[in-house]
DNA sequence: CTGCATTTTGACCAACTAGTCAAGTTTTTG
DNA sequence: CAAAAACTTGACTAGTTGGTCAAAATGCAG
């Protein structure tokens, strides 16, 4: 859906220059710390354009409307954010393979809470832009790797749990840090900023949900 | 600072008639529906005003601003939301005290799902109108129960957990089902109405976590 | 260098929205 | 039952904002 900028030529394969380029990234880049600031209609065009360093219908000249912006991000966004689910191992060590996955979580969410954010505004609003992304591309990851989860489960080698809620559960606990750092804030005061804090919450992260999964005799 | 109505009056102590409790009640119940749903700048005077059934001019004649509304709301709704963790019982066996607290945030999150998003659609954008009350109330609170938590670890009754991230996770997860319903519903599909759902959710969370806190030997 | 396509922008518009106001209606009170 | 207080609203205003447009500036292929 979301073309490049007005083909004021016949209806071929358009192609993109790299002045093009360029400003469509400039302008992804400014919006997405704006959006994931002030949401979707809390932020202007104008905002930004400013922070993307071009007038307005330049901006327009890339995107024509606002939501064209938005989705764009969203979908480019959701995509990057899923990729480490689905580098979950089914041939590797389950707790091993949680590990490597709750850590990468955690690390993503302290390098883009803008991302994190952006998306978490988007799904508390009812998803209006990304509902069919959702059904395309989230839910056939998820049921696939639910399928690897309770195969492990069933070879004993997780306590029982359903699938589901453990992957709910991560992303709660994970994308906490980023969506709701300003209360986490307004809670552990400088702990937050301080070097060790990203490893000393993966180690809290990790060590409840591990051990509670971890097989029992 | 949420003063009731215009007092036409010398500058007493202002009285609340029995008019005003019932709109001031009916622009709030309107005004959480709204809010949750599209945000703060999402939201206008006039979805509200035909929510609760009256005209703008009479809405704002108890709400002066549209600000005053929003966070009346969230001040009521922030208190309540926080009695849970007040009740923990410092003296109660450590294992139940959070298996009920836990059990009762699904409830809620379940029974409030609005007021849930509420407060998170605030926070996530930074907390502009309320980050005074979460110094003054929430952090004071987290804090006394967090020396219960670090006791009960000392003591030999739950695994040695970080007292903070562990109430960071319960609020993470159980409150992940009302603010991302959304994605749960578009993963979990017709799951999500049946019967036993809110059971099945408990249950799940209540199994990882607590398994993960039990004290190992 | 020339001419066409692409890019850029100032000026503008229509729609929307928070909040005002003065004039009316209803409720309360003495 | 009158008069005052409380309540209600249609009509309006000023400010904002998404998007248009025509004309100017720039880039680029031959």
């Amino acid at each position: 859906m979301a073309k490049a900028a007005k083909q004021k030529t016949s209806g071929g394969p358009e192609k993109t220059t790299r002045i093009q380029e360029i400003n469509r990234r400039l302008i992804l880049d400014a919006a997405l710390d704006v959006f994931s600031t002030y949401g979707f209609r809390g932020t202007t065009i104008d905002q930004i354009a400013e922070k993307a360093g071009m007038s307005k219908p330049n901006l327009l000249y890339y995107f024509p409307r606002k939501q064209n912006i938005y989705v764009t991000l969203l979908e480019e966004t959701l995509t990057e954010w899923l990729a480490p689910l689905a580098d979950i191992d089914p041939e590797g060590d389950p707790i091993e393979q949680l590990r490597k996955y709750i850590t990468l979580k955690i690390k993503m969410s302290e390098s883009h809470p803008e991302a994190s954010r952006l998306f978490a505004n988007e799904v508390l609003h009812g998803a209006p832009a990304i509902s069919d992304f959702l059904a395309k591309h989230l839910k056939p990851l998820v049921d696939e790797k639910a399928v690897v989860i309770r195969r492990w489960v069933g070879e004993g080698k997780l306590a029982p749990v359903d699938p589901y809620h453990l992957i709910f559960m991560i992303w709660a606990t994970t994308q906490h840090y980023a969506d709701f750092d300003v209360q986490v804030r307004a809670i552990m005061g400088s702990q937050v900023g301080r070097p060790g804090f990203r490893e000393q919450t993966a180690q809290a992260v990790l060590s409840i949900i591990l051990n509670g999964i971890r097989p029992r005799d």
